[in-house]
DNA sequence: GTTTCGGTTCTTTTT
DNA sequence: GAACCGAAAC
């Protein structure tokens, strides 16, 4: 049942580390040195060394991470890992609370809010509020600053201070919109993504049996990418770990890309510190790359302030020399792209072997176009995360207010669905329909027939009749058959006269049906609904297409953690990468200088570095760019400079 | 008073 | 793509 050898599967540096005995222990893992292999492999230790899987628990950032490392633990030790506790912080989070929840006095079916549902609301305050105005900032700017607050774990009043410090913005209407936002909040038994990790922590602080219980039950606890975590959920780590003491986090400082969000890597900076005994291990032996590859990696991170030094260690032979290439401006540098990646597929790479990496979505538009114009296959991870997607969002409403009656936003939603019925509209409705429409009673479906609009009625007895079909047995049971129902009387009809790609979306739409029936009620659906960013790139993909012959298009943050024989990394030119607008944000040109550390490591053979010399500004002026400081930082003798025209 | 529609603008990064 | 804005339509 055992069917590994840490000695035969590992180096010495990551044995060292698996056989790691107890107490804290801190591992600094640099760029393709096997970090996610330690990990499992120290799992499988645990669990071999009679440690029972559910006193384990295991913390990732990604729900990606987390199923694979709990895939290949599995592999290694069969499934005995299945009671282990793992998963995204905001899935623990969640699980904890969804037990222990009613001691913050919250139900326990209260709803979990995403980031787009959070950004309605604050918009919907703002309207009651009657602050609209054009000074007043937008939505998503309040809802940005009321989450940062939480994540960095600064006052509100600070945050605010700062960043509308040269705007005429009264901050007492800020707090009001604040203050309304979390009693709407309240009022609907919902949390966002921050209530997630804050009531989790508020739990273990208020409530000693709580932290007793979960102190003794977690016997070890392992950390990854421990340097992209908050405050919060450092201060949630500590105190877990606290009991037992075995606490394994693993981290790279280098490849601390999230301060943006409030990760704040003083917590493995200074872990050594609050834990004056933790054993401290280095990985820096990678065998991703080549030689040439890591001498960029390491060259262009080295000067970075405050960091654990590790230099990474190539295993691998020479190929070829990384490439930096001058192009006359975007389309040209798509054109290049587009020219070598047919070039690799001579040479035998398949398209899956490719990425092209860039720092934000539309640096990748006209590469994008150019790919469209060939029929060159292509996966991107979109700007608009899958469950973020209108339609998507639409046909959620129905499953949502199956389970929860008192959803106000997805009210909201869907009645503006139905031609005639707008915000106002809606929300008069629902105040009339007493705050409340459940679906699965006839009589409110009555009820709401007679109040709509003349115009709207037609429309409505569509989408009625999805609910009168659906059995209330539904409600309990699978959310699928309520989706296709629903896609079936309403849904694909509207898509077909709203959306031009209709067809799209109704795959779309498809996939989510058959994700959807993975789930047996409709409760557990919507909670990993709304944890779930984006689909798995497997189920997102079309039968139709050669999955090995897709190119991934992808930012270096949605990068993070994989690996490609050939990388590009696109519009390597100062104001784009680094980003103009992070240099005066709290992390500034460092982590973007890491940014750029990230998206080096994850080629294997080949490197490109594309620097257009113009792009085309806001009004389609042309600007002259300059190459990345990063670039220039380096030693010419480091990249082979070519021209393209 | 609301809603719709058509045009415009803007895109950093994510659970 | 989708949020936003202003003008026209209900």
């Amino acid at each position: 049942m055992h069917t590994f050898d840490i000695e035969q599967d590992l180096n010495k540096e990551q044995q060292a580390a698996v056989l790691a005995p107890d107490g804290p222990v801190l591992v600094i893992a640099a760029a393709g040195t096997g970090k996610t292999r330690t990990l499992t492999y120290r799992v499988a230790h645990l669990v071999t060394q009679g440690i029972p899987a559910h006193r384990i628990l295991l913390l990732t950032f990604t729900n990606r991470a987390a199923n694979e490392m709990l895939e290949r633990a599995r592999v290694l030790v069969g499934s005995g890992v299945s009671n282990l506790w793992g998963g995204t912080f905001h899935h623990m989070g969640h699980r904890l609370l969804r037990r222990h929840a009613k001691l913050l006095g919250y139900g326990p079916d209260y709803v979990i809010l995403d980031q787009d549902d959070s950004q309605r609301m604050v918009k919907n305050c703002v309207d009651e509020l009657k602050l609209k105005s054009k000074d007043f900032p937008k939505a998503s700017v309040l809802q940005s600053l009321f989450s940062l607050a939480v994540n960095k774990s600064l006052s509100l009043e600070e945050l605010a201070k700062g960043r509308f410090s040269d705007h005429q913005v009264d901050l007492a209407d800020v707090f009001s919109v604040h203050r309304r936002y979390e009693e709407k909040k309240r009022a609907l038994n919902g949390m966002d993504f921050d209530d997630l990790l804050v009531n989790a922590l508020r739990l273990f602080r208020e409530h000693e049996e709580i932290r007793v219980r979960y102190q003794e039950q977690f016997q070890h606890v392992l950390v990854d990418e421990y340097q992209d975590t908050n405050i919060i959920q450092g201060a949630w780590v500590d105190l877990l770990a606290q009991r037992h003491r075995n606490l394994l986090v693993v981290g790279d400082d280098f490849q601390s890309i999230y301060s943006w969000r409030g990760a704040n890597f003083r917590n493995i900076i200074t872990f050594p510190e609050r834990y004056p005994d933790a054993q401290v291990y280095k990985l820096e032996t990678n065998y991703r790359s080549t030689p040439d590859i890591l001498n960029i990696a390491n060259r262009c991170i080295a000067g970075n302030p405050e960091q654990f030094q590790k230099v990474l260690r190539a295993m691998r032979g020479q190929h070829k020399r990384p490439v930096l290439v001058r192009t006359t401006g975007g389309y040209d540098q798509a054109r290049f792209v587009m020219e070598q990646i047919h070039r690799l597929r001579r040479e035998g790479y398949k398209g899956s072997e490719i990425a092209v990496l860039y720092r934000a979505h539309f640096h990748a538009m006209e590469l994008q176009m150019e790919m469209n114009r060939e029929r060159m296959a292509y996966d991107i991870t979109s700007g608009v995360r899958f469950f973020e997607q209108a339609h998507v969002k639409d046909v959620c409403t129905v499953v949502r207010l199956a389970g929860n009656p008192g959803d106000e936003l997805a009210f909201q939603r869907l009645l503006g669905l139905l031609k005639g019925v707008g915000d106002k509209t809606a929300l008069k409705l629902w105040v009339k329909l007493g705050r409340r429409f459940d679906p699965w009673e006839p009589e409110q479906l009555a009820l709401l027939g007679k109040l709509l609009p003349e115009r709207a009625r037609e429309n409505w007895k569509r989408m009625a009749g999805t609910f009168s079909k659906c059995i209330r047995f539904d409600a309990e049971g699978s959310p699928g058959h309520l989706l296709a129902a629903f896609v079936d009387a309403f849904y694909g009809g509207y898509a077909v006269a709203t959306f031009d790609n209709y067809r799209n979306r109704r795959e779309d739409l498809n996939g989510l049906i058959d994700f959807s029936s993975k789930y047996e009620t409709l409760q557990e659906f919507l909670e990993e609904m709304a944890l779930q960013t984006n689909l798995d790139q497997e189920s997102r993909l079309t039968g139709s297409v050669n999955t090995e012959q897709v190119v991934r298009l992808s930012t270096v943050h949605q990068a993070k953690g994989l690996e490609w024989p050939v990388v590009f990394v696109l519009w390597m030119v100062d104001g784009k990468f680094p980003s103009g607008k992070s240099l005066d944000d709290s992390g500034g040109e460092a982590e973007e200088r890491r940014l750029f550390y990230v998206a080096v490591t994850r080629a294997k053979d080949e490197l490109f570095l594309g620097v257009p010399q113009t792009s085309r500004g806001r009004d389609g002026v042309v600007q002259r760019c300059m190459t990345s400081r990063f670039v220039t930082e380096l030693p010419l003798d480091m990249l082979e400079v070519e021209t393209y025209r």
